[in-house]
DNA sequence: GTCTATAATTAGATAGAC
DNA sequence: GTCTATCTAATTATAGAC
């Protein structure tokens, strides 16, 4: 294999250039049926074919429906510690009183951006199976210390709602993410498309203004 | 039909019986099953199983598992409406001022009662198909727009959050129900089962604390 | 990297015996 | 009301030709 790497030819890059981008395709398409459908659901044969790719390309390049899935979480976890790290970066440099409420207001704007992820979570954490351990592991359990710490330093300063951390954390995950992750029943109730900016940008504000004290930092 | 019924014996009592039974367990192995695997995932064969019934008797009481799936919902829905009908009910004799507030204690305590209904709901509200109108013509549609009253009332009084009705709707949902519809997330986090009796009493307090302007009515 | 054939399993539904 | 046999279709996975 290292061998290979180091006899390229415009040949060998042409073919790489074709594996990876059937990769991708098949990373992306399995992560919006595993995340709408759900794991069982979602059979290899429907994802190679809504990814454009010829059957049996998936045990080829992955080995197993399991590796596939775990490629696709993986994937979706990466990006999301990657937009979210950004984010909690530009928070930290801001005055102490306004970092939670800046922070519910760009972590609205991830999950309006990406409602895989919540649809994933949601799937898999009604049951205690192999996938729910990998994504606690992964990503759930420290990104749940961070907002945690957050919140008890907004509480610190009094500008976070009297509760406990825990229920801090399902109450804002669940009031930030359900109008996405259920965009096809919010949108036949209102009429309105609740991936739409204006949309994203009202919910922002309302779950901002709903788990911060103070109503118009700065 | 009509003839059989008139001349029943004990007989006929017996096999009557045991039939209402069969379908009782069984809709409710479905609603398990449907709620938290999902419709596609969960076969006819594996409910069976789990109701504990032989082989081919959900062809046989309802002829398929479309049929299973819409007297299992109805099911749900139609104990939901009667539980949550006669908390408003005792909701609407209470002081004005109230209402919200404890509409929202009642609504968690149902949500941590019966979470079967938030994760069939989700189950379904994630795309446009034929069990999403079904729900959305059933049950959905009327009570968003009862919860939406309620929170208009209290928008006028001064003693609910400043948001569109719409977005007061999810933000409410998300908030009380994904701690008990994810409950074997939040319990590998925290150690403690959601669906205690305590961590429903101290969630119902944060969120209704959270959704109300008023912190200790009465 | 692509395509085909095929194995082994499981699905929902039907018909008929008891 | 219960049970069994069976049909058709779809599933994951493997091996091998090109």
């Amino acid at each position: 294999m290292q061998n290979a790497a180091q006899i390229t030819t415009t040949h060998c890059e042409h073919k790489l250039r074709d594996a990876d981008a059937t990769k991708l395709k098949l990373v992306n398409a399995a992560l919006l049926a595993f995340s709408t459908r759900g794991y069982d659901a979602s059979s290899t044969r429907s994802i190679e074919t809504e990814a454009g790719v010829k059957r049996g390309l998936i045990n080829y390049h992955y080995g197993s429906k399991e590796a596939l899935w775990k490629a696709a979480a993986d994937h979706l976890m990466s990006m999301t510690e990657r937009d979210l790290g950004t984010a909690l970066e530009t928070v930290k440099q801001m005055d102490e009183d306004a970092r939670l409420y800046f922070f519910v207001r760009a972590y609205v704007a991830f999950c309006a951006k990406h409602p895989e992820l919540n649809r994933l979570m949601i799937q898999e954490g009604m049951a205690h199976d192999w996938r729910l351990a990998w994504l606690l592991e992964r990503s759930v359990r420290p990104w749940y210390e961070q907002v945690c710490r957050i919140f008890n330093q907004a509480a610190e300063l009094g500008v976070a709602p009297k509760m406990d951390d825990h229920h801090f954390y399902y109450a804002l995950t669940g009031a930030a993410t359900l109008i996405f992750s259920n965009a096809a029943e919010a949108r036949a109730l209102s009429g309105k498309n609740p991936l739409d900016p204006d949309a994203v940008e009202a919910h922002a504000n309302a779950v901002a203004d709903l788990f911060t004290s103070i109503r118009n930092p700065i």
